[in-house]
Formats: structure tokens, sequence, C-alpha cells
DNA sequence: CCACCCGCTTACCTTCAGGTAAGTACCCTA
DNA sequence: TAGGGTACTTACCTGAAGGTAAGCGGGTGG
């Protein structure tokens, strides 16, 4: 459910409540195509991860944020990091 | 470092500081091809996650075991899936 | 003298994640 | 009427991950 290029920098950027719109997630990811984007976005959302937002206006609006439960991975992948800064 | 199809099941083998022969691990694993198997126990090793041991005999013998950090990483994905289990 | 054991190594092939580029729908503004 | 902003969708292509199968080295049991 994590895996992939993307997944884990996506969750890196929605940690802490934030609710970002669809082109703020590209701007903030540079490097990742539309196409990619949407791609893991959706599947997060039918794995109960993120929540997806749509506002009905033109031009479109769509915001996408943690569910409780992809918010309570933080301090997993907390722990994670830990763990690899401890390297030796 | 942990990404692919067999880090994490090669792993959660070796936890508990079991110390594994080659063929331990492809019995452990019944649908890894040896390929795969080496080829992953030598990216941990360099990565620092494994050690690999060499008994110099006939027929060969070489055991694998995590080192301290190897085990360290344990809690975590312990954590990991824990997490995982929680899905509402 | 042959076959077998174990831990690889090599060559070759298939599959799929991910990249690129273009297009769509909708309304708004100039 | 033309163009732009937003959030996608689609078609096509490429490279890398992983699978399969066969071979090797060297001592040992039959």
């Amino acid at each position: 459910m994590l895996e992939g290029r993307w997944k884990l920098v996506i969750l890196f950027h929605l940690f802490g409540g934030k609710l970002l719109r669809f082109s703020d997630l590209e701007r903030a990811i540079p490097t990742i195509s539309q196409k990619m984007l949407i791609q893991q976005l959706r599947q997060m959302e039918t794995d109960g991860i993120v929540t997806r937002i749509v506002h009905h206006q033109v031009p479109p609006k769509v915001e996408y944020q943690l569910t409780e439960w992809g918010q309570s991975l933080c301090p997993v992948l907390d722990a994670l990091l830990t763990w690899a800064e401890a390297k030796p």
C-alpha cells in the first residue's frame, strides 16, 4: 500500500493535517507527472489513507487531506526515518 | 533500502536474531528465485542490515544474520503492521 | 568414475511501473 | 471569439525489476 516512487513523498506533504489542492501537490513535487499524481492519490483514497474533497466550481477545485488513519501513519514513518538516520 | 518484493519478507524471517543458511531461506520463502534471494541479501549486506558468515567447507555453508542496526528495525516494522491492522 | 550437495552466477526473457505528450470539459475574462 | 485556468484522461513508449533455466566448483559417498 505504500510502495512505489511516490506514495511516501505525497504522504510527507500531507502530514500535519494539511489540506492541499491538486495543483499545490504538483507544485510541491515538481518531478511527478500529473498521471502519477492522480493515480497515486486515487489509490490512497480507495485505501482509506486520503480524502478527496471536490468543490463543484469552475475552474475545478479538488482538495486532498489525510484521513485520521492516514495521519496515524506519521509517527510510524517518523520512527522509520529515525532508524534510517541511526545507520552506523 | 527496503523497497522491492522481497526485502521485507526476508527481514521478517531473520527477525529474532535468527541465523539462517541460504538454503534455509530458500525453503522458508519457496516463491523466491535463487537469483533474487542472493541479490537482495547482498544489497542488504552492503546496506549494513545483514551479516554474511561464510564457513569455508565443502559443501559450502553461508549463514545470514541481522546486524544490530537491522534488528532495531523490528519494532518499527511492528508498528507498521499494527498500523495496517488498525485499518478501519 | 560418476553423481550429488550447496551457494551462487549468467544469459535471456517477460512484465509492469512510470514517463511524455497531447487532449477534454467547463466556464470566465478580455 | 480567442485564450486561459484546473483537474484530470488517454495513448504510447521505455527501462528496470523480477522470473526461468542452466552451469560451475570442488570435495565426498557409492
